[in-house]
DNA sequence: CTTGCTGCAAACAGTTTGCAGAACT
DNA sequence: AGTTCTGCAAACTGTTTGCAGCAAG
């Protein structure tokens, strides 16, 4: 699965012409070791550690590229940070937000995902990807 | 409709012991005046334009105050700006986004809303609001 | 050796904040 | 009168960009 994700990546960067990195070698590394919507700055510290002298505009960069690849998504919460998650192929999860105490739950349904496609065939769209994003309060918050 | 509106913020700052100023006034008159998910910046020029002399800062912090009194919702596309929708009681839309054009169509679909409840109550979680955006080409930008 | 990639710092864009004066109650 | 609200400009935050040097092909 790694190494899928790795395999992809290349295919896109020879498919570009793009070189092959030190850094990226890094922070696709880094990238593929974490969960969870990691924001950019997040990444950056983690890589940081194992690897100083990696730019913060070089890790900005590299994750739109992966965005592009199609090996990540970007994600906007509403916290003022860009977030990246890892693309599952043929997967497809939404998230359920809590807004206490930031926690997110991911869930899949594919009868959703099902009417969406037939909501954007009604309007004549051709659907790229789509997001989705409950916010509520969580199990532990209710309380 | 529109003066349901007023009603519900003047209900929200009474509550809140906010003062009544013209600046609310007008910012409320305009946004209501709008349609489809205005940015902050569009907003605030079409303020400045009928009635200049009010500050961006008061523009951001009224919108804020909206949102708080539910009449308004804070929406994040993929374009770096805040925008704001009208919040429609009872009504929940979402958002077909296209990706070549930046149109947005609104949607709604009553079986995906209660689907989202029932996918909120299996995790235990109390809905407070959702969103939803599908991205993609629109039928014009297909062709 | 050619061209793309990187790190740095500076630039940027959107948003927030501190503060003195104005305005509401 | 007392306190909230406002406009301004400055500060901030996250992100992007210009550029000289470095490194991959």
């Amino acid at each position: 699965m790694i190494l899928e994700k790795k395999k992809m990546f290349n295919d896109f960067a020879a498919s570009k012409g793009l070189r092959s990195t030190r850094q990226r070698d890094v922070i696709l590394d880094v990238f593929l070791s974490t969960h969870q919507h990691i924001s950019v700055e997040e990444l950056y510290l983690k890589i940081k550690s194992s690897n100083p002298g990696v730019g913060h505009a070089t890790v900005y960069r590299t994750l739109k590229l992966f965005a592009e690849s199609g090996l990540a998504r970007e994600i906007l919460l509403h916290d003022g940070q860009t977030r990246y998650e890892h693309v599952i192929a043929g997967e497809h999860h939404d998230h359920l937000v809590c807004t206490s105490c930031n926690s997110i739950v991911e869930f899949e349904d594919a009868t959703i995902e099902k009417l969406q496609e037939e909501i954007a065939a009604r309007h004549g769209f051709q659907i790229k990807n789509h997001k989705m994003e409950i916010y509520g309060l969580c199990s532990n918050c209710r309380k």
